[in-house]
DNA sequence: ACGGTCGATGACAGTGACTGACATCGCCAA
DNA sequence: TTGGCGATGTCAGTCACTGTCATCGACCGT
């Protein structure tokens, strides 16, 4: 029970879970976290940088992921269509974890602290396409629009996948959700 | 010298700006903020939730003009030009403000913290925009995307507006900025 | 003028997030 | 065995933020 116990991130990362969870994100101390994991409150901060951070920290590998699709995509693919193929790889790697996706967001959503960590990280995946798209040659401020767009609907095709109990297809979500856009930008579709 | 100095509030929002923009704003204690104002810490968290409200208080008046737009605008204009016109109303509202704008917007950008607060108080238009556009008859989730996209397109004008030293029209950045977003998402409804 | 009410402020103690400095523990290599 | 080294524990300290109560200053009715 001493020191050396395998596995201290995750054990500090699902000890977090549960508590936020159950108690709510404010009701739950650092301290909690890590007596729970078995550690001491100064390790959680060794591992994660704040007490925000223990719930989005899994999130680096999402974004290497979304941004690596579009980085191997041939430069024939214009760029919406390019985003939408990240788009939904990254939904593909949400395949199976419906439930634990569920958990974590109703406990995001419960609190404004955790949900501004959630929008600046989906505004790190947008700034890292941002780039990725200028290397493709996309000008500005299109490849900052195209972006921001992509993510807009990333956002609202999550939500509501995780919304329902009964899991959707994510993909497909995705593609819906893209369409739409489209249809309003074009200012063809959703007037009354 | 004593208590009821007119206009608290005020002199702690120029108080934090000004010593946000000197030091930065880790290396400001608010006990540093209310002193220079002539107040205490104490009364500084009356009147503003926590150390970076003091920033963003004033955005609440924006909100409102961005909502009340679209909600006055007839019913017959497409939702996509509903919100043009609302990202240019509240485009007018920063005239002459430019050098104001600018020294807030190195503050904020400057630290991690504010980036958040700032994402979020976006967020919160997008969200007061989503809702004004449903009760015009826009459908889900046309109406979280227009909203997100719209909003995206304030963000990415206003960053370039405020890049320059030397003021141009925010207006045409952003009339510019949705051209932009048109010609990328540009194509059928209901296409793959 | 007088006393009373009320909102804004001050004073103070307390909690908890986060940090820096240093000691300690367990593994691995020389 | 021993020394290095990374992960952890311990402890003191700062600062954001809160609850509570006292105090001040303006306005109001008498």
């Amino acid at each position: 029970m001493g020191r050396w116990e395998p596995n201290a991130r995750g054990r500090l990362e699902q000890a977090a879970l549960e508590l936020y969870s159950d108690r709510g994100f404010e009701q739950t101390t650092v301290a909690e976290i890590a007596k729970r994991a078995g550690l001491t409150e100064r390790t959680f901060f060794r591992h994660f940088a704040d007490k925000r951070e223990v719930l989005f920290a899994g999130g680096g590998a999402l974004q290497e992921l979304f941004v690596g699709t579009v980085a191997d995509l041939p430069d024939s693919v214009v760029p919406i269509d390019a985003v939408a193929a990240a788009l939904e790889a990254v939904a593909a790697g949400f395949e199976g974890r419906h439930a634990y996706a569920r958990e974590r967001q109703a406990v995001i959503a419960a609190n404004a602290e955790l949900r501004e960590r959630e929008l600046i990280k989906l505004a790190s995946w947008s700034a890292a396409l941002t780039d990725t798209l200028r290397r493709r040659g996309v000008g500005d401020p299109a490849a900052s629009l195209i972006a921001e767009a992509g993510i807009a609907v990333f956002k609202v095709a999550f939500e509501r996948w995780v919304e329902e109990p009964d899991p959707r297809d994510l993909v497909q979500l995705i593609r819906e959700s893209l369409d739409e856009l489209k249809a309003a930008t074009a200012g063809k579709c959703g007037s009354a």
